[in-house]
Formats: C-alpha cells, sequence, structure tokens
DNA sequence: CTTGACCTTGACCCTGGGGGCAGGGTTTAG
DNA sequence: CTAAACCCTGCCCCCAGGGTCAAGGTCAAG
C-alpha cells in the first residue's frame, strides 16, 4: 500500500506519516519510482503512534512499543519498557498538574490583588 | 543604559531582550554607533514580561500590561484589559488541569490493563 | 599606537509535531 | 492527449528564546 493508504486507514495525515518515518518510527520500501510502500503491520504501527502522541508522549519515547509491536507482540505495552514509559509519562503529567495548579494559584492570587487595589482606588 | 545592563537589572538575558523588542514589547533608541539604549523604565516591563511569561503568558498577551504600565500606572495589572488578560489565563490554565486530569486517567487505565494483560500471560 | 578583553550588532540553525505551499514527476481514467 | 489525482523533496511557519558565529565597537593597560 502507497501512503495516503496507509495515512487513511490509520487516520493520519500523509504529513503525518512522512513525520514519524524521519524520526525513524517507520522504515518504508521504495517502489522504483521512490514511491514509499506499506505493509499491513505498519498500518498498526501508525496507529499505536498515533495513540500514543495523542497520550502526549513524544517521537522518541513511542519507540519501545513499536519495537514491542515489531517483536511480535499483539499489543503495545505488554512489554516492559512500555510499562516504564506509561510511568514516565504519568509521572510527568502528575508535575505538569502540581505545576499548573501552582499557577492557578499564582494567578487567582494576582487578580484578587489586582482587583482590590482597583476598588482601592475609586 | 545599554542592553546587557538592562538584561541584568531585569533578570533576563541579552537574547530574551532582543526578542521582546522583535515581539514589539520594547523600542529602545539607538545610540550613532547603533547600540540600544534604554531607560529606567524599561526594567520594570522587562521584569513584567519576564513575570508574565512565567505565569504562562504568551509575548503578544503581555501588551495589555505593557500599555498599562506606559500608560503611568505603578502597577501593570490594575487596567481591565490586564484583569480580563488574567482571567483568560486562569481560564486556560483549568482547562489544561482538566485535559491532563483526563489523560492521567486513561494513562492508569492503559497502565493497569497492560500489567493485567502481563500477569494473565505468565 | 597597539593589544586584549569585553561588548554590541545582525544572522543563522535548533527545539516538537506537523500544516501549508511550491515545483516537479507519475499514473490512471476519460 | 490531457486532466485529475497521486507522489516526491524541500522550504517556511508556529513559540520563546538558546547557541553560535563573524564582524565591528569600546575601553583600559602597556
Amino acid at each position: 500500500m502507497r501512503i495516503s493508504d496507509l495515512a487513511a486507514e490509520a487516520g493520519v495525515t500523509v504529513k503525518a506519516v512522512r513525520y514519524y518515518e524521519s524520526q525513524g518510527l517507520l522504515k518504508p520500501r521504495r517502489e522504483a519510482n521512490g514511491y514509499r510502500t506499506y505493509d499491513a503491520d505498519d498500518v498498526h504501527v501508525v496507529r499505536e503512534v498515533k495513540a500514543l502522541l495523542s497520550l502526549g508522549l513524544t517521537a522518541e519515547q513511542t519507540c519501545p512499543f513499536i519495537e514491542c509491536l515489531r517483536a511480535g507482540n499483539e499489543r503495545a505495552d505488554v512489554c516492559p519498557a512500555s510499562l516504564t514509559a506509561y510511568r514516565t509519562r504519568i509521572a510527568e503529567v502528575d508535575r505538569r498538574i502540581a505545576e499548573l495548579t501552582d499557577l492557578r494559584a499564582r494567578l487567582t492570587d494576582l487578580l484578587t490583588d489586582a482587583e482590590s487595589w482597583r476598588t482601592k482606588q475609586l
């Protein structure tokens, strides 16, 4: 199958497929005319990458999952490295939520402060 | 004062000062040799921009605050537009926290699912 | 007057995950 | 034959700068 077929089946854009390749996640064969050719396994890979990116992993962080799939597993997340990647991402999210929660508190403090300052001036 | 003095007093890098200028937040005069010249007010502006960026506002979103300062107010956030910008940012943060909370739930679901799948296989 | 240290300038490439466009080659249907 | 629909590579854009560079200015000591 060609790139647009793969993209359509996996639910991503052609551009995204080429980007995944540039990140080393796909290695399509080339036809004589230079066109990329993919097989059915690549559809699963691209779907997996899409799902993981939507979970906020970087393209690089999807590598263990892809390797897990390529190793013949039916699921990309049953390998130890994948579980580690999940836990790492959860920790990142927790850290980010904590940061944002703190940020929100600082913002509301500033807002109420500025509001009361205005009231005082009136 | 010159750019490195401004940067040092405001606690940012020279590079950042030049970036703020490229975003229209500063308009320094130039000496005969082309060097940028700043006055004391610019220190307050840069400090304000730094503080707002650390709160996650974009350079563009800092404009109302800078205008408020330039208008002669001692605080950048006493103008109505600044209060609106604060509220907008708080809403953004809330949305982001909600997204991340949902994301975290999806990640933990995936993790426990993958873990139990592994256990089942053993 | 010259050397050297330090400062300034603009200009370039880099980040992550692509979007959008240009300009060209290929293939397929009418 | 031609037009549409593909495909290719390559460039610029996002955001807030960081890193590095070459070129030139400034200021003190020697």
